[in-house]
DNA sequence: CGACATCGTCGAACCGGTTCGATGAACAGG
DNA sequence: CCTGTTCATCGAACCGGTTCGACGATGTCG
């Protein structure tokens, strides 16, 4: 493989005149530029990633630490990963993919050893681990999920207080007057996932101002369990004529349960959920849906990130926490209920 | 950040003698080596990994190359992933995951720089542009999915030829003689998915040989096209009592379409589709199927690469091209056709 | 008691880039 | 003709590790 010795003295000149050549730092004479250029081209000529990180301090990498727990539904994660890929490559830098169970080792890990520039941390807990680390982590990251603390850091997340409230006043403005609302598994937000109970108590709060009666109950996230508990609250609240949907799973098991029963929506049954556009075409789901944009989030929190890494302006400015406001994107699954009905 | 040498003047030795105090590639006194851990424990030392590299020519990072077309269904990519980054992680690596839509460049890249220890590279084309690119590069490379031409490469996949036949077999013995066969999109094929056309082929020959009739289609991958042609297919051969899904978005879609049609499975039709257990989970789809094994395939591509890339010995061996063979699991959804019940 | 291994440690070179200060040539101005 | 700029290029140092050969202090043996 070829050096930039081995281009310098194919172009005759010294290993520090080509590396000017190539990076254009300093005026060079147009004919060893030429020179230069020639002979990178014809010997293939690539930068040694390694031997460039150490001279610049810079590697040109990303981290992006995304956690896969059991009771998560790991197809809804792939559109953040792409949006933070994507956005990435196009700013000039790669991603480091990272799984490991342990992030806040893994995070340590990749920080400390210098291998990236800057981190993208999805599946923000509440009270996240790996937060303190990045902090002191020399690096700049961003977040993709609101933690309790954010001083610090750059956050991104959706609105899912917003959310809870459109979902509540969409269906009470309908005339529903008793809606469940199922939310994911309680493991979830043991775990400390803070945007479930970020959306719930907002949509309690609200239902309670507008007198609406809100059941809010824990989800599944896998099959069978989650579709016989979305049978089980119909069985149980058999006046309910509206469903509200924040969980994945249980918006990808709904329609079998709704066919199942024999159930119209939205005749019979209001619905709302809460995912991407993308996970409602991979998943033929017919419901109306809060858009949670997780490539614009991924993208928006790639940008951010760059713009630290890339300048001492960026680096100074104040941190950002920034929200997206919840759209809701009707697919013709609500409708007054029932009883209201001529 | 502490350097080696840091902790060397902490420890009152040289550099070379704390490296080795560390990697334990020389003898040190005891004394010594204690002094060494605890100078690195107490100013946090971790090696710089660009220095590392350059140093040893290693970097510990494995790429993985996926691509993400329009037209392919991204959820069921996620545990392709997955299987690759948790073994790479056990075997001591990190992975750099590039989604590029110009693989070819892409790899180059960051085979070129010495980003990478060696490639994992995802949807493989029969003709794949990146092929000749990964011959040519100084580390080793391992593709899941077969291409046309496997030479100087270590190859997995599933037997998607076996596949096809076990599927054909499986209905024929319970008595089906009109079976529908839903492929991927056209576009999947022209792009190259050979995965596609073998499956199919061999379904087709077994089928001829058995002397059933199999009608082979392509299929959608997006909602709701995917769901029009499911109904579209039933329409045009009403006496078909068995349905092949070689295609996740139609085996996702289809719940809906037979509740719709008021179709049961398997008494009106039998079902067999083809995807992994996890994605079986995730869309809680209630059919027998291949399983498609992601997990594993990454796994077994990733312990491969990692052998060759770690001996001089795994690296001469001779390349390798392993199929998984085709496990039925069943989940009760196929039945002797109704014409021979009791 | 002197020659010789053995053991532990050190200094220097190297990996492949980038960057700073110095140097020499060409040229303008006094 | 001499001085002072300007411009292009070079040499050397540096980033932070690893590794090779050498060297001094022991201990062993004749």
């Amino acid at each position: 493989m070829a050096t930039i010795g081995d281009v310098a003295r194919e172009a005759g000149v010294s290993r520090s005149t080509a590396s000017y050549a190539l990076s254009g730092k300093r005026p060079i004479s147009e004919e060893v530029r030429r020179r230069v250029l020639a002979a990178a081209e014809a010997l293939a000529y690539t930068p040694n990633a390694g031997a460039r990180a150490l001279a610049t301090s810079q590697t040109k990498v990303l981290g992006l630490l995304a956690q896969f727990h059991e009771d998560e539904f790991a197809p809804a994660m792939m559109q953040y990963i792409l949006g933070v890929t994507d956005t990435a490559r196009d700013l000039g830098y790669d991603t480091l993919l990272v799984t490991e169970a342990d992030g806040a080792r893994a995070l340590r890990r990749i920080t400390d050893s210098r291998m990236v520039d800057g981190v993208v941390l999805m599946n923000i807990a509440e009270a996240d681990p790996r937060l303190p680390i990045l902090r002191a982590a020399p690096q700049p990251g961003a977040l993709v999920g609101l933690p309790g603390d954010c001083s610090g850091l750059d956050v991104f997340d959706l609105d899912f207080e917003e959310a809870g409230r459109v979902m509540v006043d969409h269906l009470h403005q309908l005339g529903h007057r008793e809606i469940v609302l199922v939310s994911q598994p309680e493991h979830v937000v043991e775990r400390g996932g803070a945007y479930v109970w970020r959306l719930r108590d907002a949509a309690l709060e609200r239902a309670r101002r507008l007198g609406v009666t809100l059941h809010a109950v824990y989800g599944e996230s896998r099959q069978p369990a989650v579709g016989r508990l979305l049978n089980a609250l119909l069985d149980a609240y058999p006046a309910a004529t509206g469903l509200l949907v924040n969980n994945e799973a249980a918006a990808a098991a709904l329609p079998s349960v709704t066919y199942g029963r024999g159930l119209r929506v939205p005749e019979d049954l209001s619905v709302i959920g809460r995912y991407s556009s993308e996970f409602a075409a991979s998943f033929s789901l017919p419901y109306s849906f809060i858009e949670s944009a997780p490539d614009r989030l991924g993208s928006m929190a790639v940008r951010q990130l760059v713009r630290r890494v890339e300048s001492q302006e960026g680096r100074a400015e104040p941190f950002v926490v920034r929200f997206i406001s919840p759209e809701l994107v009707s697919r013709g699954s609500t409708a007054p209920p029932a009883s209201l009905a001529r």
